[in-house]
DNA sequence: GTTATTGCAAATGATTTGCACAAGG
DNA sequence: CCTTGTGCAAATCATTTGCAATAAC
């Protein structure tokens, strides 16, 4: 985990009076010791193998904490899921592309597209704050080579398909 | 209702072996009665006023066959709600600007944000199906005028807001 | 007639909450 | 101590589903 997270977790949780717990501390260092999107329960499983009676609730309300701290960021892949997107520190204004076929999800920054969203808030009477973009593409490996490493990884997987219909 | 979406509807009706029945006219006929975004619990109010005894379930029926037939989108407006769009047919790649202190949505379309997508999932190896680009912005006249008409109506209406927390 | 559709009520599943107990400052 | 945090189980709430009755084609 990085010193800048630990910084303004440490700012946040004085500037609310909030208390360092030892289960809030496992959960953020859980939530942060990969790259990966994630969603709730995902999060609930891993901290349960480091701790056997952590509970669900406290990872909810743990992870409602960073979203409001900053910290952590929801975001829509499009699959029905509230997936939470740890990366947001490192890279505060990257956007997510993804593919329809085989299900990956390309994180990627773009200045030009930023100086476009600006002047477009502009122009409507707003300032803007932040945006998202996504995008939902298609898999040039699949088309040209006939396959794709990650649809086999998806398929094998199961995760982050849709849940519902 | 526009001619378009008829078509489409037909179109898609049948490649299906669907049938035509007066609830799922009446609950479209409510869906493209207006331009406004809404969750399936506000339709299915809407769709009440007119049919006393109209499901809910059919309700969520209708809406997911629209989904699927690409005449209604959903979307995310950051609100914690399954938000429904019926404008992709007018306006078939516009996006929206949400702004976080009166809570107005403005849909917006930008041929120079559509190209740098384009390009940046080229670049990444992909082909580009869509993309939907969400700008949080805050309220200009609010901070110039000190005050804001939206800011008034949302207060009033409670429509819109953060239902969760 | 045969198959899709409807409406109801019950089921589901993610998330939240009340509460008694534990722990931080 | 006093207040916030935790863990459990129960409550919520949007959405889905099973099923018997009904309506398209």
């Amino acid at each position: 985990m990085d010193e800048a997270i630990r910084e303004k977790l440490e700012t946040f949780i004085r500037r609310k009076g909030l208390r360092r717990t030892a289960q809030r501390d496992r959960i953020i260092a859980e939530v942060f010791s990969k790259d990966e999107h994630f969603s709730a329960e995902e999060l609930f499983e891993r901290v349960r193998r480091s701790d056997e009676n952590a509970s669900r609730a406290t990872v909810y309300r743990t992870i409602a904490l960073l979203v409001e701290a900053d910290l952590l960021r929801q975001i829509d892949l499009g699959d029905d899921q509230t997936t939470y997107d740890p990366n947001f520190i490192e890279k505060p204004s990257h956007n997510h592309l993804v593919c329809i076929d085989c299900g990956k999800v390309v994180e990627f920054e773009d200045p030009g597209i930023e100086v476009l969203s600006d002047c477009v808030t502009r122009r409507l009477g707003f300032r803007a704050v932040r945006h998202s973009v996504k995008i939902e593409a298609t898999c040039e490996q699949l088309r040209k080579h006939g396959r794709c490493p990650n649809l086999i990884e998806r398929r094998l997987s199961g995760r982050r398909l849709r849940k519902r219909r």
